[in-house]
DNA sequence: ACCTGAACACCGTTCAAGT
DNA sequence: ACCTGAACACCGTTCAAGT
């Protein structure tokens, strides 16, 4: 997280006016944007916004950067820098994916604007495409086909980055922020006709207390571990009459 | 669909000049935002390109919507009003939920930017909120705690609306424009270098065939169900050991 | 090579005014 | 009640210049 604030801390104040021009470059730049995504939310991040942190003119960014989709795919590529890859040298194939998921979730918690760079349609780079083979030579050394290896890869994806923003308790803000948006959420849901919604009105501290991040998202890769399980035993079974397969999960 | 299209066949013929000023009805507004929104994606709604459809000035508009957060309130709402609950008369709470899925399926389908609609962070109203307290209450009576339910059905939300835009292959334009992003994932995963990533390429033709939407969702569907189901038998067999609860799921 | 300045075609939203 | 017109503070991006 912090060595993204080394490009901001030596330029940081603000709207400096015309001297000691801080000559750009493609990280400085990218560093920032990312910075900025992370604390006020993607929507800050513009090229005139950028240009005047630097105290440069907007176009003096494009030098660096071909376009605001380049940009974004660059900052999806620094934030995945920082993603910790040591789960793959475990033996079992579950506690790999255990380990990469909580990888990627501490950098979604160190970066919350990873989620919108994450669900861009864009190719990968080469960080993502790291995190993308690693995922699928997992899962094909556990045994499953092509298909499913990159369709369960795909829902881990999904899952950790929806486990992560929390559904509905979703913000990219502060944390101040999210308690104000629990605390209507509580009065909104709470305050709902008892007779007409009673499974809202009963439900109403727990979709509150989307905050309490750590058991909401072990819940969720639990589920998704034992969808995983369950389906690996069914192929199994399958291949047992079958048998066109080198190796059954295990 | 087609019912959205009513409102813009009395307007159509693009930027009309000045006459039969076709009075606005908030209902009318909606409808073509929406409908806006899913044959050109939701960027192209602006109050700007409304009022142009409408042969109107962009303010007028403003007369019928609070602010382009209630506009999207509104879209998402006469998006879920085609919502087909009749799913929850199934006796069996497997069917119950597996019907409202496909259900919301339906609707995503019918609606390419319901998945933009739907992950936005605002409070739900009356459509939205029946989807969500039918969903809670199937999951209550088949014996889930209330916590539990909230995020199983948090995560059957998550899991619909990720399975419909494929992931990777997620484009709301139309039909042509997911074939020609269908090649470039063959083209750019098909030939990446085969050491470095051999079961990308491997998976190239899985990963550019996201299109095949049928297989895919269902796959997704019995991977989340299979985890319910195990979490379901989990609970059973805690509750037999502490017995604190009036319902087991069967 | 790197940055500037002006322009183009867009946004959401406010305010005062017309009918 | 409903719509207009002008304005404010924003966007991404292009193009022709400056140094």
């Amino acid at each position: 997280m912090d060595q993204h604030n080394n490009n901001q801390d030596q330029i940081s104040e603000g709207t400096r006016k015309g001297k000691s021009p801080v000559r750009l470059s493609r990280e400085a730049v990218v560093g920032l944007a990312l910075h900025i995504a992370d604390k006020e939310g993607i929507d800050a991040v513009s090229f005139r916004r950028l240009a005047n942190d630097f105290g440069v003119t907007p176009m003096a960014v494009y030098r660096h950067v071909r376009s605001k989709d380049d940009l974004l795919d660059a900052m999806t590529e620094q934030m995945l820098a920082s993603f910790d890859t040591s789960a793959v040298r475990e033996t079992d194939w579950r506690d790999q994916v255990r380990g990469l998921l909580y990888a990627l979730r501490q950098v979604l918690l160190d970066h919350p604007s990873g989620r919108v760079l994450l669900s861009r349609r864009s190719l990968p780079e080469a960080n993502r495409l790291k995190l993308f083979e690693a995922s699928l030579g997992i899962l094909r050394g556990a045994g499953f086909e092509p298909r499913e290896a990159f369709f369960i890869f795909e829902h881990f994806l999904n899952q950790v980055v929806s486990l992560v923003v929390a559904g509905d308790g979703y913000v990219q803000g502060s944390e101040e922020e999210r308690q104000v948006w629990g605390a209507q959420l509580l009065e909104f849901y709470g305050g709902l006709p008892q007779q007409e919604f009673p499974w809202l009105v009963e439900a109403a501290p727990n979709i509150a207390a989307c905050v309490d991040k750590d058991s909401h998202f072990k819940f969720g890769i639990d589920l998704l571990l034992a969808g995983v399980e369950a389906i690996a035993v069914s192929m199994r079974s399958k291949n047992h009459s079958a048998g066109e397969q080198k190796r059954a999960p295990r």
